[in-house]
DNA sequence: GTCTATAGTGGGATAGAC
DNA sequence: GTCTATCCCACTATAGAC
């Protein structure tokens, strides 16, 4: 979605991206990314140097994805007051790592191999939530909220009654700038 | 540490941890941990049933140090105010993590095998943070944050330059109860 | 409770023909 | 750019002797 890639390989790409999704991390192998778009594993070297290459490109795809989303979010409350885009980022946020659990662990449990990003990348995704903190330390402060919120939510580690909803809202009420 | 271990079994626990810890979770494999303590792989499988029992016996170890050390923290600060309680908590909380990164991952990245822990533990490890903030949603709302900022630390997502110790701070005041 | 031997499975990646 | 053939690796786990 990001990088114009060659067309085999945005279709290389699209398939890996199917199997994490669908399977789980285990499940995204060069075996199958080549039997699901009909070719030879080894076919698929010619395209991409090595496993590591194909999931830097998913990586580029869902932070792309991450950034237009909380853009989208932004643009909605854009008149409204800071609690309110505070709470909609955060919203826009959970629902996009909710929606692609295996594609946002990919994203964010290893250092961003930046020098293969696309410039600029990381920054737009990360801008919204600095305009609606003001500040650098709350923005990554609401940052770790949201990510740990969603991390021990896909990880099954909240109790099976506990309402999610209202720990979100606690969180971003109390990370509000003053 | 926590369950009392046949000597042999405590004797792969450790090795199992040991491996874990200094190289990482690819590196926990039965062959590894027989090869440390001098045996052959399959020996280990008359000590336990399989790998995961391995890993069951390492996540309640890591969790019963957990708890030991939010113990303490509450201890050394019980008669100071909520904020220096909170802080307090939250640091101990952030040096176990960064002491033992791989453990913390094992811990963490999955659903509690309940039925195979001791009775208790999981509520012990969480006992202090929810008597800090009196409140089971602003508890799990900075248990959020906490652990969002360590994973985030541990995979190296910040800025190289970040002053994490100011965001920890911003963090904390941010969650304390009003 | 340890061993040897091995089954069974799967992975990433390369060489060289076409 | 695709193929076949293959290398080399690693893993969990079991069977059966001692």
């Amino acid at each position: 979605m990001t990088e114009r890639l060659h067309p085999r390989a945005r279709q290389i790409v699209d398939a890996a991206r199917d199997l994490l999704e669908q399977h789980g991390r285990d499940a995204l192998t060069m075996r199958r990314v080549a039997d699901r778009i009909g070719i030879r594993a080894p076919s698929l070297y010619k395209h991409f140097p090595d496993k590591a290459a194909v999931e830097i490109a998913l990586i580029a795809d869902g932070l792309g994805e991450v950034a237009t989303v909380l853009e989208a979010a932004e643009e909605r409350t854009k008149r409204t007051g800071a609690a309110e885009s505070l709470a909609d980022l955060a919203t826009a946020y959970r629902s996009y790592a909710l929606a692609h659990p295996h594609l946002y662990r990919l994203m964010t449990e290893r250092p961003l191999p930046r020098e293969s990003l696309p410039a600029g990348l990381e920054d737009r995704a990360a801008a919204p939530l600095v305009r609606a903190t003001g500040e650098e330390h709350l923005a990554r402060a609401t940052w770790a909220f949201a990510h740990g919120m969603v991390m021990l939510e896909l990880a099954g580690r909240f109790p099976a009654d506990a309402d999610l909803d209202a720990t979100w809202r606690i969180g971003v009420r109390a990370l509000l700038p003053r």
